[in-house]
DNA sequence: TTTATATTTCGCAAAATAACGAAATGATAT
DNA sequence: ATATCATTTCGTTATTTTGCGAAATATAAA
């Protein structure tokens, strides 16, 4: 083969979850809504990060727009909740990542 | 919990791994490696990627800094493979990740 | 209506990343 | 000694990311 190929769109959509994962921070969040199977509250997470309040909420920002995440409004709160559904989707692409196979 | 605390290391180190594999240049080369459990040449890879030498070999460096590869010298080429090791470690992570449990 | 509370947006600065071509490296072949 | 080949390093530029505090937003309580 000696044509550029562009790299294939799934390749390029699981490089962006994975690349929204890739900051301590971000990671942790995803760690502790996936582990605890729960949800939680930007003020929550302020007291155990150690980041200011608006950079934390630019990362949920950037975790909502990976579409890992989403936030349900709760006046006088957000509670963040894993996006269930898309986090399936990464399961299943990390599966397949981490299997074997002959074939490209 | 009011205590700002460092995040964990184990989170700062699977972040960093993360964050290795999010760009779609790095994905492609790590897919390929594991899917076909083979090794492959810089020269190959930059008929297949589009992007040029140097900045190939820029992608190559930092998978090998993040321990995801290693290059052995077998002049006039440099095989690259999978750290079979380091790559088994990942797989753990993740597996971890996406295995909802109660504690944190 | 004013006050308080939780969170986000804005504006900015510093640092990191991505990409390129030219030049350097290291090895072999002529 | 010179030429060739695969790859890396260097120097540079453009873009993105990260982080902060101040200001804005939205909602509820006094």
């Amino acid at each position: 083969m000696k044509k550029k190929t562009e790299l294939s769109i799934e390749t390029t959509e699981m490089a962006r979850v994975l690349k929204a994962l890739g900051h301590p921070v971000r990671l942790y969040i995803i760690q502790k809504l996936s582990k605890m199977n729960a949800c939680c509250y930007s003020g929550d997470l302020v007291d155990e990060i150690p980041v200011g309040r608006s950079t934390l909420s630019q990362h949920l920002k950037e975790l909502k727009y990976a579409g890992l995440i989403q936030g349900e409004v709760e006046p006088p709160y957000i509670k963040y909740c894993l996006n269930k559904g898309n986090w399936e989707k990464a399961r299943k692409m990390f599966n397949e990542l981490f299997t074997e196979n002959e074939q490209l």
